[in-house]
DNA sequence: AATGTTGACAACCGCTATGTT
DNA sequence: AAACATAGCGGTTGTCAACAT
């Protein structure tokens, strides 16, 4: 990518990064204009940018309400179990995090938490090899039967770049997933996405987007974010399996 | 001191979903 | 219903500073 200088003067557009000068502009056009119509805002404010980069501008760096500090030991703690689960959904894991964007966390995730989490994993599945070379085969098959035939057997390609299948076990009537922590994760993503696509009432999903996670609590309901223990899946097999 | 590597962060890109005309 | 505009998301890349060799 090939920044353009932030003091050249010409009529192209500008990328890269943005000057104190060009925030002040764009911070009193969104006072004015409000937080919509950013190709507008671009327009008017003559800023030779993108409505786009002025919305990514305002979104991630200019908002009032955004903290932008270091992140706090809680905030870290809370991205890890959100993370845990649901995946690569930053936008959705923002929303928990009041005053911090998704590229925020993203960008968190990546340098701070990612190989964390994947020492931790290594560590976890060492410990199962372990418990199960020294201890009989345990009874382990992939659920088959009719309607979730297709979900339960499709391996998938992990959005988060860890690239595991997540391994999954079952005893008697329900899964029980291997706990690994940061492989879970994206197919609980898929997992959650099917529930809703399969829902005859589409409109939930409708209105978990509009009002954040007030709609989404009620449909998908996980415990509060210290301390839940068991997520998204005694609610699964509680549920879906009476699907 | 020069060069290479790594970490942190900002910003961009492509794509999809949603809203408007 | 279709076309277009806008907003939002997640992945990727560029820049810069700090650190190591």
């Amino acid at each position: 990518m090939v920044y353009r200088n932030a003091s050249m003067q010409d009529d192209t557009i500008r990328k890269g990064p943005w000057v104190e000068e060009e925030d002040e502009r764009l911070a009193m056009f969104v006072t004015i204009m409000g937080e919509r119509r950013w190709d507008s805002i671009a327009k008017a404010s003559g800023l030779k940018r993108s409505g786009k980069s002025c919305r990514l501008r305002w979104m991630n760096y200019l908002r009032p309400d955004l903290k932008h500090g270091q992140m706090t030991i809680e905030e870290e703690h809370m991205i890890l179990q959100l993370h845990e689960r649901w995946g690569n959904k930053w936008s959705r894991i923002a929303r928990r995090l009041p005053g911090r964007t998704d590229n925020e966390i993203k960008n968190y995730w990546r340098t701070h938490l990612r190989k964390r989490a994947q020492e931790q994993e290594q560590e976890k599945v060492q410990r199962e090899i372990e418990i199960a070379m020294s201890s009989k085969p345990e009874k382990t098959m992939l659920r088959q039967d009719s309607d979730l035939s297709s979900q339960s057997t499709t391996s998938y390609e992990s959005s988060n770049g860890s690239g595991g299948d997540k391994n999954m076990t079952m005893s008697e009537d329900v899964f029980i997933f291997s706990d690994y922590p940061f492989t879970m994760s994206p197919y609980e993503t898929r997992l959650s996405d099917w529930i809703s696509g399969s829902s005859s009432n589409n409109q939930t999903d409708t209105l978990k987007d509009q009002h954040g996670s007030s709609v989404e609590d009620s449909w998908f309901r996980y415990p509060a974010a210290a301390g839940e223990a068991d997520g998204i899946w005694g609610n699964c097999s509680a549920t879906l399996w009476n699907w």
